[in-house]
DNA sequence: CTAGGGTTAG
């Protein structure tokens, strides 16, 4: 094919012509003469307009064609080197990019700006750094384009003190409050230092502050806990009539959740109506989770059904705020809902999803959760280990606990705290312990959770030594203050133990004690059989707490054990009059992801006629190998044998001769739940069945897991 | 041919 070309033709025209494949073009000769012929000015134009359309085609095979005809040509000059960068960065192909950045003898300064951008907006903060020494090195002056975006990679790595060298470059060079967006760079800097004392000395120096430097100064302030500055500082904005976009509601609404405060929320809900920013994606998941802080989960569940298309980040937000609102099912079901929609998730979605199976203690859906955290390879991340953590030492599954921990890639004190917390809830106080005291080793500063963990590991295993010393140290050292719950967990500890005197002295040093802490003491007096403290102990609960039912029962259950009907018979018709009616002890076991729930007593279940059976033969067993009756835990007045009687029946033996009964001769572990603490007969009892059926069983009370196994239990008894 | 701020976790 001959083309014919007028003398002085129109490169850009004749280009938009012939150009349906720019190889096509390279191909012809005469157009590779003609640019050998024309003047710079003219294959500047020519490659210039080449370049465009790679850019626009997106096109890095077509660029490579034009880069190597350039270099044939010997028209690889200054622009157009540069146009050629510019135009593989566009492509994608940053290495490529660099590759001719280093080849070129002359690189414009606006180049090295590109370079440096496109570094930082791929992520790769070391390599904008890099450039940037290199380019000071050089001598050629960074201008405010280089600040704005070089600021982000330090902050990225946390390099405070080459960013403030940055900093100090940009001040000499007069660019650090005379360009708004060196500014705001350098304010997002120091906030993401939280070094919000220099992001407000920057921010104050700047003339003309502009809607993203106040946004930036929000989000610092509202990041490192400053909540109502960051309020204060969107409340100046506005009244220096600079209006709030789509960035700042997002980031103020997040604000007034924090501060959980509604009537700001609400008031800037209205204002991003008024500003038309509704559609923006980040601001309506900002004000899903304003409403629910504020506990207005019914709201926020009208605002996700809004979104036509909602991410990742606004079903995590979702599911987030129905697991902070107590709706852990609906959570789950969201979240199955999100995976169908083949939406994949993230750490955070992960271990909120997490949480839920932890609350409802649902171990099967938290297993398939663990399966998915591995699939996505987040299983070394501390985040979603904790959780996993977590879930496992709810579920009174230590093991499992155990070997997520330490298949951790690093250990923070949180995960360290999960796991010490695990043992603490299955009493194994010297696993717990062992952690405890190598947390120096690991670099780790025990915090107030450590301590009230390990503390619990010790009242859940009957540590009273350790644990007294513990608490010791800390009262002493000052370095941690010892909150109420410590208070409470010392109480219930030396309680427990029988030095009632010194759990009421501990009691008389907190300034405010709250229910919780004499409540602990009527528990402890209950089970020493202490009337006249516990007395005390329920007066001293009725002033902090008026009608508490719990303290009634325990006190009755106190009365009717020492034997004082008479007191048994008044306390009930108080608690008649009070109208209140005590908590009947249940137990239950999943079966199949089925709940089967017991009473004492209940022949309710449809198989209660196996399960009678299976119990009978049980209690034949166990009283072959010693187990006898103790009737001390039958709170009602009846004779001896009634007294047997009642105690087989107790919701517990149902539960275990069910789950028995069930599982067949499978030796898989028996789980069960209690709503109540566990009765001191049927854990005797359950002891026994260890040993009879030598299979091991976990029970969950109202408090804490017991591993019973070979005839023993993980409480050491004490419980 | 080059520039700044946002939403989810224990």
């Amino acid at each position: 094919m001959a083309v014919v070309l007028p003398k002085h033709f129109n490169l850009l025209a004749t280009i938009e012509l012939i150009v349906p494949s720019l190889s096509q073009l390279i191909q012809l000769k005469s157009l590779t003469y003609l640019a050998r012929n024309t003047s710079l000015t003219e294959a500047s134009q020519f490659y210039s307009s080449l370049i465009q359309q790679c850019t626009h085609t997106r096109s890095l095979r077509d660029l490579g064609i034009v880069q190597t005809h350039m270099i044939k040509s010997g028209y690889i000059h200054l622009n157009v080197g540069n146009k050629l960068i510019d135009s593989c960065l566009k492509c994608g192909s940053i290495n490529y990019a660099r590759k001719l950045f280093d080849e070129l003898p002359e690189r414009h300064r606006v180049i090295w700006n590109a370079m440096i951008s496109s570094y930082i907006s791929h992520k790769k903060s070391k390599e904008a750094i890099g450039l940037y020494v290199k380019m000071v090195f050089y001598g050629v002056f960074p201008d405010e384009y280089t600040f704005s975006s070089v600021f982000k990679a330090f902050s990225a790595l946390g390099l405070v003190y080459e960013g403030r060298r940055a900093h100090g470059l940009s001040v000499v060079l007069g660019l650090e409050v005379s360009n708004v967006f060196v500014g705001s760079a350098l304010v997002d800097m120091y906030a993401k230092f939280g070094r919000m004392k220099d992001a407000r000395l920057v921010s104050n120096r700047v003339g003309d502050k502009d809607v993203v430097l106040f946004t930036a100064l929000i989000v610092g302030y509202s990041q490192h806990g400053d909540d109502g500055e960051a309020l204060e500082v969107f409340r100046n904005m506005i009244n220096q009539g600079i209006k709030a976009n789509e960035y700042t509601f997002a980031s103020i609404l997040i604000t007034c959740g924090n501060l959980e405060d509604l009537s700001n929320g609400k008031l800037v809900h209205g204002l991003v109506i008024k500003s038309g920013s509704e559609a923006a994606v980040a601001s309506q998941t900002s004000l899903l989770t304003m409403y629910a802080r504020c506990g207005l989960i019914d709201d926020a569940l009208r605002i996700f059904k809004r979104f036509q298309h909602p991410n990742l980040v606004t079903w995590t937000s979702l599911i987030v705020a129905l697991v902070r609102n107590g709706r852990e099912e609906l959570a789950l079901t969201k979240f199955r809902k999100m995976i169908r929609d083949s939406i994949v998730p993230n750490s955070f979605t992960l271990s909120s999803v997490l949480q839920a199976c932890s609350s409802l203690a649902l171990i099967d859906e938290g297993k398939q959760i663990h399966a998915m955290v591995t699939k996505f390879g987040l299983d070394k991340h501390i985040y979603a280990g904790a959780a996993l953590i977590n879930l496992y030492g709810k579920c009174g599954n230590t093991e499992m606990a155990r070997s997520v921990f330490d298949a951790l890639i690093e250990i923070d004190l949180v995960s360290m705290n999960s796991m010490i917390y695990s043992y603490a809830q299955s009493g194994f106080g010297n696993e717990a312990l062992q952690l405890f005291n190598g947390m120096k080793e690991l670099g780790l500063q025990p915090n107030d959770v450590t301590i009230l963990s390990v503390l619990l590991a010790c009242n859940n295993s009957g540590l009273v030594q350790e644990g007294c010393q513990i608490f010791a140290t800390i009262r002493n050292s000052h370095y941690i203050e010892l909150t109420r719950d410590h208070y409470a967990c010392m109480v219930d500890l030396l309680g427990r133990a029988g030095r009632l005197e010194d759990a009421e002295m501990l009691i008389k040093e907190v300034k405010n004690p709250d229910v919780v802490l004499w409540r602990a003491l009527l528990s402890a007096c209950k089970l020493h059989g202490q009337v006249e403290m516990a007395e005390r102990a329920l007066n001293k609960v009725l002033e902090l707490a008026p009608g508490d039912g719990g303290s009634h029962v325990l006190l009755t259950n106190l009365y009717a054990s020492t034997g004082n009907w008479s007191q048994v018979i008044d306390m009930k018709s108080t608690m008649r009059e009070m109208k209140f009616k005590k908590n009947p002890a249940m137990s239950w076991v999943d079966v199949d992801r089925e709940v089967h729930t017991f009473m004492a007593g209940d022949l309710s279940h449809p198989r209660s006629r196996e399960i009678n059976e299976t119990l009978e033969n049980l209690i034949e067993e166990v009283q072959i190998l010693g187990y006898v009756p103790d009737t001390r835990f039958v709170l009602q007045d009846l004779d001896e044998e009634k007294k047997k009687r009642s105690l087989y029946y107790h919701s517990e033996k149902l539960a275990i001769s069910f789950a028995l009964l069930m599982s067949g001769n499978k030796n898989t572990t028996i789980r069960i739940f209690k709503n109540l603490k566990v009765c001191g007969d049927c854990h005797s009892w359950i002891k026994f069945v260890t040993k009879v059926i030598g299979r091991e069983i976990i029970a969950r009370d109202a408090k804490r897991y017991h591993h019973f196994k070979d005839g023993c239990c993980s409480c050491g008894d004490y419980w």
